[in-house]
DNA sequence: AGCATATACGAACGATCGTGCTACCTTCGA
DNA sequence: TCGAAGGTAGCACGATCGTTCGTATATGCT
């Protein structure tokens, strides 16, 4: 497959406007995007990015895609190429408070961010942001469920109870260490985490 | 005291403004209040508002401070009012879950949205939410302590580790209803902090 | 070589933002 | 009764917002 250098250009752009993008919307959110902010700081015309996009609206849902994939490549795939089961289900953890603490995106975990501020409105924007994360958390369910089925967890653990207390771990410590920095709430949330898997695993 | 008409009357406009400001941002966010969309939708005039608190930065930390005003008659009052020890931690959890589900504010609990929303920012409402946030971690980690003292938790309970969790377990329980709707989140809650004290309280 | 396509720019638009300034009205204190 | 003080409204300002339009430039296709 050939490539047209025109559209390649294009997305060359595309490419640098949105890794600002993603940047700045983790730390003042996807509202806090503008197109004439991000055309100065990346010495572009306003109106070039904006042909780029089309609409505020799709320069958003780009930002989210762009995420979810810089997300996914942090997060999910090293946590994919671990054997199924307990071990996995702990790389999962790992990696993903390593994401988190590493400040991939400089205001913290961007689906946190973008969560609470899209979560009671309205609209394409908010379906984006809550199907990635609905996509998470179906994620660590799944991994869940996978150990179990391994047999690594009791029978009578809640796949879904447990999923629900990780993830709510996890997302508590990058909160708290974005909002008061330092690494102590990551500290709390590994102990947490290794407590409440070793209880759920078969003796 | 005597009450001056001309203050009492700035202070009823005022108590109305900020009403509805802080259901907006819970909304929209901090950022998403605006003074000309205030007035238009109180029908007052925008400079009216305007003069009414200075400056936008004012009227944003003027409902940061009603919303705690809001949040410690729905969630920390209440809880004081129940015997220390146990019992109250048990209460603190319930009344804390019943705010959130109860849409005290139309978007979920004020200070979870506009604290995503500031955490990675500076200035005063950045300050202002932090300390907000701060003072009501500290108030569930006394509560911990409290009920340690009082015999009611293992020696071996590290109160700010518990502290934590119960924490992580009420915000993921708000994030994810108000994001997904429904009562799911706040069911599984609800058992994860049963289970967790369950576990600490002594034998 | 010539036409089509896609990026990118510059200028301008209407709207809204936060903020001043001025005037009016009500209430307080002397 | 009269000046002072505080709340409210009207109007205008400069800045920024998202968006539109026309145009220049670079690349692809015939």
């Amino acid at each position: 497959m050939p490539v047209d250098g025109r559209v390649a250009r294009g997305d060359a752009t595309r490419r640098i406007v949105l890794r600002r993008a993603v940047d700045i919307a983790s730390v003042e959110g996807l509202d806090g995007l503008s197109l004439g902010r991000l055309a100065t700081e990346l010495e572009l015309s306003k109106s070039g990015v904006f042909a780029l996009f089309g609409s505020k609206e799709e320069l958003q849902l780009a930002a989210v895609e762009t995420a979810s994939a810089i997300f996914t490549e942090n997060v999910v795939a090293p946590t994919l190429e671990v054997e199924q089961g307990i071990t996995r289900l702990r790389a999962l953890c790992a990696n993903w408070l390593d994401y988190s603490e590493r400040r991939v995106f400089p205001g913290g975990c961007f689906f946190f961010n973008t969560g609470a501020e899209y979560d009671a409105r309205t609209g394409r924007v908010h379906d984006a942001v809550a199907n990635a994360s609905r996509g998470f958390a179906e994620f660590i369910r799944s991994t869940v469920v996978a150990a179990r089925k391994a047999g690594h967890l009791r029978e009578s653990v809640d796949a879904k109870q447990l999923a629900f207390e990780l993830h709510a771990l996890g997302r508590a410590a990058n909160a708290d260490s974005v909002m008061f920095g330092g690494t102590e709430a990551y500290t709390l949330a590994r102990a947490a985490i290794t407590a409440r898997l070793d209880a759920a695993v078969v003796p």
